[in-house]
DNA sequence: CGTTCAATTGACTATCGTCAACTGGCGTGG
DNA sequence: CCACGCCAGTTGACGATAGTCAATTGAACG
């Protein structure tokens, strides 16, 4: 898959991208890098001087307190730039690391400046990207702040779906999740056995199945009431990001 | 006290503004509304056309789920724009309402992007302010998911003693904060009954001083501490932002 | 002077965290 | 080839942080 190709698909499905805009893109110098599970992408304090372009696998965004307790902000998955915020960010306030095995392409500032310099409408977009990624912040902090787990639960699983459908990562009701008990709990906030004890209801519950390297939604209507998930604040274009979810027979 | 210069304050304590981008903004055409605690500004699901910016008192962004928990994301004081997002995202995901008596600038949208479309500098300064404005919700959901609430409730008053301090609304160690408990226990997750029991507690042991329209930082170090807070995240120009607090005499 | 809102307190409950142990799979190295 | 260690998942028991319910006080306001 040409790395471009997913970011301009990501692009066209939060906006409207010209032509020559995407033509644009596709005169960027990529630097392509294939890491392995946990490793560091852009370090917490680093000074940034590239923006890191997801191509393939996942990769999050984590901060760590003092006391070791562990955050993950985002997961990001193919056409995501997760540190897009650092052309005007500079130092790193968090760290960007691979979830899984992932590959990337690191796309120097300077030359998305370049571009940018010659497209308001493409400023406007990538702007655009980082509000939305903001957009989603909220929508975690009212998860973490006012529902108790099996909600926070089932709005996790509710958005990946959603996002890897409008990627085209989905394969009916099925895509690919990468992630151990632990780092559900870590953006979840809530301790490993609670998450382990969580998932096992959703899963007995029939709304989902989860082992390991894939997720299924299975009652996708039942999941949404549960994980109170309103799709708005991905401020997708069109109501694709809403359609219902075709069981396999 | 005039609008735009609450503005250009803010706007120069996190980026470098040229005197032409500054004499460009008070171009802008300001209407002035005086609004009473808890009047809603922006409602969530509306489309917005004109940026507000606060001139005085404070402003809060807050959801609601349909339980009838309520998150605040964020709180606004002189200078800030909590609506700046809308010039790209013009539906609303959440609400913006005045938390106290307050007095805000409607900024059309046209007019600012007019503004915009002259300067590049001063669209990376909006930009950066909107993902300034990001980094907090991180920060935020780093205390909502892995801090107790005495944490929480310290990094809280941390965060609105710097920002006040930044935008000159500080006398010494006290600053004006016109919060209730039920607001308190609204951002910080946790219920008012809980919230109370914490406050008490910061107050006793003389971390703090709060009462109704007043805070004041006693023990800024050990407050600092118990907050586990670290300024860089409101990624300032400066270390004004770290410096410590003279207390009264 | 009554009503409403904010703060406060006590008592009880429950969601969730911690500690600890056990299982199974997988890869590596002797 | 098998033993060992590591990691992910699972389970039980217990404790603690935080929520809910309910009642009281005091201040502000009309």
């Amino acid at each position: 898959m040409d790395p471009i190709d997913t970011l301009v698909r990501r692009l066209r499905s939060i906006g409207t991208l010209a032509a020559e805009d995407e033509a644009a893109l596709r005169t960027l110098p990529l630097r392509l890098l294939d890491l392995k599970k946990g490793e560091t992408i852009v370090a917490d304090g680093a000074v940034a001087k590239n923006c890191c372009l997801v191509v393939e696998g996942y990769a999050h965004r984590t901060k760590t307190l003092a006391n070791g307790n562990r955050q993950i902000f985002s997961l990001h998955m193919a056409g995501d730039i997760p540190d897009l915020h650092s052309l005007q960010l500079r130092r790193m306030d968090h760290e960007l690391a691979a979830l899984s095995r992932c590959r990337v392409a690191y796309i120097p500032h300077g030359a998305i400046k370049d571009v940018l310099a010659e497209s308001p409408a493409l400023t406007d977009l990538l702007w655009r990207e980082t509000l939305i990624d903001a957009a989603a912040f909220r929508a975690w902090m009212l998860m973490l702040g006012q529902a108790d787990a099996p909600t926070r639960m089932a709005h996790l699983f509710c958005e990946l779906f959603v996002r890897a459908r409008m990627a085209q990562l989905t394969d009916g009701s099925r895509f690919e999740l990468p992630l151990t008990q632990t780092d559900i709990a870590d953006v979840l906030g809530i301790s490993l056995v609670h998450a382990n004890r969580t998932l096992q209801d959703l899963r007995s519950s029939g709304l989902i199945g989860f082992d390991q390297q894939f997720a299924s939604i299975l009652r996708w209507q039942e999941l949404k009431e549960l994980g109170q998930f309103d799709v708005s604040y991905l401020h997708y274009l069109d109501d694709e990001a809403d359609r219902p979810v075709q069981q396999k027979s």
